[in-house]
DNA sequence: CATATTTGACCGTA
DNA sequence: TACGGTCAAATATG
């Protein structure tokens, strides 16, 4: 497995679980910057898109004007900031989705991030009752494509956590860079959970990817079997968190070695 | 040079 | 006429 394999299946892995990775998907203004904090303080990313992740952007940066740490330390760090996530997902991200349309969405979060979908944008307006711009975004395959996909997002509220609102309108017709998407009627998981209010999580399915392992596609769910030992399992817990980091930071650390 | 963002102009709607 | 969504030329980025 290479190193950007590697990465690609923990970015999926992540996004399954919730975790969100920091990218300049939105206005930069917001931040100062393209380059974000992840809401706990872990790592700055850069450039993060899914599934093809980035990685020399990634690598390229680290905390506080540092020099880079070493390659395999950062692989560590981002490796040990997933198992926190995937440990307690919901603690970090305190999302909540609310159909408002059949074709429209909206994400109330306190970390925008990159949905696995590629935007441009194509308005930003000053909107009145509030200081915030209102950013538009529109389907990077629009055009080759027709898709008809759109996402506004709205920073809601300033400080220490600000709140930012994220419309999606319209399904994506364009199947391109396709990882989690706003939730669908036809989620079999979501269903489940469209209860009460019209307030919704995200769903917790497992996104159908397909990860390059090698000459080999492999469903993710596989991945999933192949890290969760049957004691786990007993017990009702989820991963073998600590063979999945053995694994995945030997799988870079091989990589960082040869380079 | 190709692609993305910025930003004022334009236009439809209420 | 105010507002907000979209366009498109200018500008930025890699």
């Amino acid at each position: 497995m290479g190193v950007c394999t590697c990465f690609e299946t923990l970015v999926t892995l992540l996004a399954w679980c919730g975790w969100r990775p920091a990218t300049y998907d939105f206005p930069p203004t917001i931040f100062g910057g393209d380059l974000l904090e992840s809401p706990h303080g872990a790592l700055t990313v850069r450039e993060l898109t899914m599934p093809s992740f980035r990685l020399i952007g990634l690598l390229q940066n680290s905390r506080n004007g540092e020099e880079v740490v070493l390659k395999q330390d950062l692989a560590e760090r981002l490796f040990r900031e997933a198992l926190q996530t995937l440990i307690k997902p919901c603690a970090l991200y305190d999302e909540v989705w609310c159909r408002v349309e059949d074709n429209s969405w909206i994400n109330n979060t306190s970390m925008p991030y990159d949905d696995g979908y590629q935007w441009r944008k194509y308005g930003d307006k000053k909107t009145s009752g509030t200081d915030f711009s209102r950013s538009n975004f529109r389907c990077t395959y629009k055009e080759e494509y027709e898709c008809k996909a759109k996402k506004v997002v709205q920073q809601t509220s300033d400080g220490d956590t600000p709140l930012f609102q994220v419309t999606y309108t319209n399904k994506h017709t364009c199947n391109f860079c396709k990882t989690i998407s706003p939730p669908t009627s036809q989620s079999s998981s979501f269903g489940s959970i469209e209860k009460d209010s019209g307030i919704n999580q995200m769903p917790d399915s497992m996104p159908q990817l397909l990860i390059n392992q090698g000459s080999c596609l492999v469903d993710a769910n596989n991945l999933r079997e192949i890290y969760t030992s049957a004691s786990m399992v007993e017990r009702n817990c989820e991963w073998d968190l600590d063979s999945l980091l053995m694994d995945l930071v030997g799988f870079v650390s091989d990589d960082y070695l040869l380079s």
